[in-house]
DNA sequence: TGAAAACAATACAGATCAGTAGTTGTTGTG
DNA sequence: CACAACAACTACTGATCTGTATTGTTTTCA
């Protein structure tokens, strides 16, 4: 399989997953949306939990590109440095169909069930905590708060669902800022 | 059916659905756990959606209660009030089983789907939101960041399923001291 | 051009899904 | 005791689930 058609499968199986749930979406709606033949995914994925971590996977590295791209252009700015990457979420939040983080919602669904998608959204998010001490500590800040700064981010995303994040974000980065000074 | 009864089955579909998903949990593992016949589940409640409303409302209801029982209690005691909140949340996040936030696991899988879930648990974020904004004032505070406050929550709870919560609570409830100062 | 792999389409298997019909208890009430 | 209402059980419907077998076509690359 190309790497185009490939991507192609992914991009559909993602916006499925993420809309619908995982569970909820059926291989056969992938197939339908993709064009794709059934017989053709599972000869490169061997179960369709498999190509639920393909995309998980795939997603968790172009969210990784993303967020180091948003670190660096802050360098040396402070705080002001993990605000960028919080006024971020704010396009993301606003997107049409924003439905939470895919890899929490991914988590919750398989918590009891396959191991292997916990672990991956564990790694995910210990991977923006160890960003944000970086970034903290780069900046001269306290690289301790990380985690209590994660647990913002992930608490927007959450909330971004079912509400406007505006005041949240607000008063989010106030807070940072206030960490400056 | 008698509210114990009604109580019973409940308590076996929130359990199910919690720790294994909402569309993962099929009825019939709810009869099979609950030992309550199918027809009478279906007697009691239209559909399957209709009994995870049951659910989350009962849920809901057993929540704000717990969370107004902790804000009594710590009336007058300034920002360490909303600590007591947050402290209350490392005992459920190391509880064995703990999988995040029972109404944003369903908002997730039933966004696409089903309005009045999401719609449930719009309202049970909307009323924290508002208790931490009745807290922050009366305690003299800016109620302002009560949807920041409940970002951290939330947020702690998504965390709590994927690391151990201690060091983001540890910053968390300084942060929140903090305030007071 | 020819061989080999990858592909699509269809049909199917076996299990499970939500939901229902009908019959047999079982239980509470006059 | 008799009656009425509810609950349990079994069995079932039709749909959908993941995954596979089959067949034939297209692509690829030497």
């Amino acid at each position: 399989m190309s790497a185009a058609k490939r991507d192609a499968l992914l991009d559909v199986a993602e916006a499925l997953f993420y809309r619908d749930g995982f569970h909820a979406t059926g291989v056969d709606a992938i197939q339908a949306a993709s064009g794709i033949a059934k017989t053709t995914l599972y000869h490169h994925f061997k179960t369709k939990d498999d190509l639920i971590l393909a995309v998980l996977e795939r997603a968790a590295e172009r969210a990784r590109r993303q967020l180091d791209k948003l670190a660096d252009a802050g360098r040396g700015r402070g705080a002001a440095r993990l605000a960028a990457i919080f006024d971020d979420l704010r396009n993301e939040c606003q997107a049409p169909g924003f439905n939470g983080c895919l890899f929490n919602n991914a988590a919750a669904e398989f918590f009891s069930r396959n191991p292997a998608i916990v672990a991956l959204a564990q790694r995910h998010n210990a991977w923006i905590a160890q960003l944000f001490a970086r970034i903290l500590t780069e900046e001269g800040l306290n690289g301790a708060i990380a985690p209590a700064v994660l647990a913002l981010y992930e608490g927007i995303i959450a909330l971004g669902r079912v509400q406007p994040v505006e005041p949240a974000l607000g008063a989010c980065t106030a807070w940072l800022n206030a960490l400056a000074g």
